[in-house]
DNA sequence: TTGAAAGCGCTAACAA
DNA sequence: TTGTTAGCGCTTTCAA
C-alpha cells in the first residue's frame, strides 16, 4: 500500500479511501490511483484490513475435514453464495477434528477477525458467545443455543429399517455414528423405533458404534460379520460406514448383497460409485448448506428468522439390498 | 489476550511468549497463563499474528468455485496433510472465477498475511512472483514459471477418442474445455490425434467449446444434437459439462447409450451417479491434490524437488456409452 | 524473568 | 480534498 502511494505520489490513507470507496477523494485522484492498483496487481491484505474494520464480506466454514459430507455441503454453499456478495473461506484445523474443541479453536482462530459470520459442520461443542454469528449443521446432542441446520435423521433412520424389514430381513446389525452427535442418536433411535413397530426385537449385541469414520468402522464391521450368528443385514450410520462395511464383508468372503445387505445414510456422491451400488437414506445436503447460508446472512443482517431448520430425507435404492429368499428368513 | 494477561496479573507480551513457547518465562508462571487459556477458550487471532510473525502453518487452497472437481482435489489435499503440522484454508471469491485473474486478487488478499503458500486450481493468470509459495493444479496455456501438477491430458483424450472409434463411432462431437487452459488445449489435441491415426476426418463442425460448465454447456449441446446430422457419440472436455450434454439429450428425446454415446473426463463422484452412470477417463484427482501439497511443502522448506508433476489416466466404463450397430456405421 | 515500546498493513477520526 | 495520527491484536526487540 506504501508502494501504491508513493507511485500516486499520495498517502496511504488515500489509498486506503480509493480502495474502499469513501468519498472525499477527487475523481481525479482515485482515478490515478486506481490506474496503479491495477497496474500493480494489488489487494488490500485480508488479515491487516479486517483487523481494523469490522467487515469483512467474507464467511467462514469450520470443518474437522474436507471428507464427502462436508464437501457436499460446502458445494451447496458455494452455489448458494453467487449473488450475495459473500465470499468463502472454507477452514480445516490440521487435527482433523481429533482434539476435542477444534470448533471452538477455530472460531477464535477466525472470528473477530477476518470472517462476518461462520457454518461449522458437526459441531461438538459450541458456545454461543461467540463474537460473531454461528449457524451449526448437523450439531451435537442437547441445548447449544445455536441457529442449526439438520435433516430428519428420526424419519430417515426409520424408512431404512423399515426397507430392510420388508425386504425379509430380520437379524439387522447397525453401526451407529459419534455419539456425541443428535443425528447420530436421532438415528439410532429410528431404528430401534423400526424394529419395535414390526415387532422385531433387537439384538443388543448387534447394535455398535463405527463413529462416521471408515477407520473405526473396520473393527466394529468385523465383529460383526465374523460370529457364527451374523446379521443379514447392516444398516450403517452414515455412507462412509456403509462403505467400510460392504469392503470389510468382501474381504471376508461375503457378498454383497447376496450374503449381506448394507444399507447408508447421506448419499454422499461416493455411494453411487461404490462397488456395488450403495441402497442409502439421502440427506438434502446441498440444500442444507444454502439453507445454512441463508440463516447466517439473516443473522449477520440481524433480521433472524427460523432458528432451526430441518430438511426431509428419502430413500435412493441401488444395489447393496436383497430380499432374503422366503424359506431363509426366521 | 488483554484479558488474559490481566487475569494472571502478567503483560501481554508474556502471554504471547507462552503461547509461542518462547522461552524466558518462569515455568510457574507459563503454567498458570496457559491455565487461564485454557479456561477462557483463548486462541490467538489469525489475522492479528500473521501480521506480525511469518509463519502462520497455515496453506491456502484457492478455488474459482467449490465445484466437484475442486472438492476432489480439496480431499486429497485433505487427507495427505494430515501430519504435518498445517492446516487448510480454501478460499473462494465470490464470483465464481468470472472476473479474470481472481486467482491473483485471492492470492495478494492472503498472502504475505495469513498462508505459508498456497495451491491454486485451474488459475487463467499467475505471477511466478508471489510473495510465497505457489503450486498450481491444471494450470492454464503457456509458462508461468510455477510448479505444477497436472495429469497426461493427451493420453487421456486420445484413450476416450480411440474407445469411442473402436465401438464403431466415426461421427464424433467434441465439446472443448476452457480454452485458456492448458488441460483443455492438450484434450482436444489427444481428440484430434486419435481421429488422424483412425483415419477418420474431423468436421470442424462438430467441435464446440462447453467451457467446462454446465451453464455454458447447454447451447453447444443443443447446436450439436439439433442438427440433423447429429453426432453419434460426444467426448465433452469434462464429467460436468458431460452430464449435462446426457440431460440435453435427454430433453431432446435422445436416449443415452441408444440413440448418443457420451464420454466425459474426470471422473468426479458425480459421474457414478449420473443417469446413466457417465463412462469417463478418470484422473487421480486425490493423488494430484497429495502431489501439489508435497510440492508445496518442498518449495516452503526449501528444498525444491520435481518443478511438474504429471500423472496418469485412466478409462471407466460405465453405461453412457454404446457400440454401433453394424449396419449403422459409416 | 518480566514488561515497555515499536511496528506488522491497514482503516478511521480528525486536523490542516 | 488531503494528510497526520492513533490503534486494531499480536510478536519481538531491548531495557529493566
Amino acid at each position: 500500500m506504501v508502494d501504491i502511494a508513493r507511485q500516486a505520489g499520495v498517502s496511504v490513507a488515500t489509498v486506503s479511501k480509493v480502495i474502499n470507496d469513501r468519498d472525499g477523494v477527487a475523481a481525479e485522484t482515485a482515478e490515478r490511483v486506481r490506474q496503479i492498483i491495477a497496474e500493480m496487481g494489488y489487494e488490500a491484505s485480508l488479515g491487516a484490513r479486517a483487523l481494523r474494520s469490522r467487515k469483512t464480506n467474507v464467511i467462514g466454514i469450520l470443518v474437522a475435514e474436507f471428507e464427502p459430507f462436508s464437501t457436499e455441503l460446502v458445494k451447496g454453499i458455494s452455489a448458494a453464495v453467487d449473488g450475495t456478495g459473500y465470499e468463502l473461506l472454507a477452514y480445516s484445523g490440521g487435527d482433523h477434528g481429533k482434539a476435542v474443541g477444534w470448533e471452538r479453536r477455530s472460531l477464535s482462530l477466525l472470528s473477530g477477525t477476518l470472517i462476518d459470520g461462520a457454518i461449522v459442520v458437526t459441531p461438538t461443542v459450541v458456545r454461543a458467545d461467540s463474537s460473531v454469528p454461528v449457524v451449526a449443521i448437523d450439531p451435537h446432542t442437547g441445548p447449544s443455543g445455536l441457529a442449526t441446520v439438520d435433516s430428519d435423521n428420526f424419519a430417515g433412520a426409520k424408512q431404512a429399517t423399515d426397507y430392510l424389514l420388508a425386504l425379509g430381513h430380520r437379524r439387522i446389525g447397525f453401526l451407529g455414528g459419534r455419539s456425541d452427535l443428535e443425528s447420530a442418536r436421532l438415528r439410532e433411535t429410528g431404528f430401534r423405533k423400526a424394529c419395535a413397530e414390526a415387532g422385531v426385537e433387537v439384538d443388543e449385541s448387534l447394535i455398535l458404534v463405527g463413529g462416521y469414520r471408515p477407520d473405526s468402522t473396520d473393527a466394529p464391521a468385523h465383529d460383526l460379520l465374523s460370529r457364527p450368528d451374523r446379521p443379514s443385514a447392516i444398516f450403517a450410520a452414515n455412507d462412509l460406514s456403509a462403505i467400510r462395511t460392504m469392503e470389510v464383508a468382501q474381504s471376508l468372503g461375503l457378498r454383497v448383497p447376496d450374503d449381506l445387505s448394507v444399507i447408508g445414510f447421506d448419499d454422499v456422491p461416493e455411494a453411487a460409485s461404490a462397488h456395488p451400488a450403495l441402497t442409502t437414506v439421502a440427506q438434502p445436503l446441498k440444500q442444507m448448506g444454502a439453507a445454512a447460508l441463508g440463516l447466517l446472512i439473516d443473522l449477520i443482517n440481524g433480521t433472524p428468522g427460523e432458528t432451526h431448520l430441518r430438511l426431509p430425507t428419502h430413500l435412493v435404492e441401488r444395489q447393496s439390498c436383497r430380499a432374503i429368499p422366503v424359506d431363509a428368513q426366521r
